[in-house]
DNA sequence: ACACCATTCCACAAACTCGTGTAATAGTGT
DNA sequence: ACACTATTACACGAGTTTGTGGAATGGTGT
């Protein structure tokens, strides 16, 4: 659990560069547009936003005992979790009867980060 | 227009100091969770992207000029605007007839990049 | 007071999302 | 082969989202 830690501080260093932040001039074209609407919409779900905190800090899990620690159905788990798997962002892993789900690029789990830290700012200049 | 760079990165220094951003070991909450929903979601369309995209660029711009720009219908754009203005994601100044929209919060442009970033290294790797 | 402009409000239809329940698929052990 | 478990596929209904067109609001200039 302590290398959870030293593991995010380290990609901190080496995911994003800071380059690529930089603002570019030209407007979002309308692929730019529709991929970050993709993402965001993929984020935009509870369930989905459990699944991924739960991951990001067990590594791997299966459907079953996610389905246990978020107290839902099966089913409904393996859908969000296919919806993950279809944009990329988690991938499996199969170990008999059981299929492991692992978050894929742990950039996302940064701005999982950030967005909470937004929304930390906003309650606390409120 | 070289202002708009300095005033990015300055921020990213000050905006989410990194200690808030190391994992924290308890699980989402039900209240943090649909917090970020909502966050995301307003996030998750096309249209508003691409509206704060562009006032992210130009500081502030009034409706109908926005809706010029992404070439939509003045209804359309108010609507969307509305849906950001509702989650104080963009603020409103009046002057004579026009209504100025602006970004209140600037972290979220650097979220924005971020996910652009990480749709970029997706996109490389493949 | 009046015409005019920018913006917003409202009701509506088309499209999309999500959990549920049932059934199918795939691996394990006897 | 059979029972069993884990996971997924599918269809369905309730709810939400988004752009549209028409109408209302509010400020400006004559």
């Amino acid at each position: 659990m302590k290398d959870a830690k030293l593991d995010l501080v380290e990609f901190k260093d080496t995911c994003c560069p800071v380059q690529v932040m930089l603002p570019d001039e030209t407007p979002l074209t309308d692929k730019e547009a529709n991929d970050l609407e993709d993402l965001f919409k993929v984020l935009a779900n509870d369930t989905r936003l459990k699944l991924l905190h739960t991951l990001a800090r067990v590594e791997e899990m299966c459907v079953c005992d996610l389905a246990q620690s978020l107290g839902m159905n099966v089913q409904a788990i393996s859908n969000q979790l296919q919806r993950l798997a279809d944009r990329g962002i988690v991938a499996t892993k199969r170990s008999g009867n059981m299929i492991y789900y692992r978050v894929v690029d742990r950039c996302l789990i940064d701005i999982l980060k950030k967005a909470q830290c937004l929304l930390n700012d906003a309650e606390n200049n409120k």
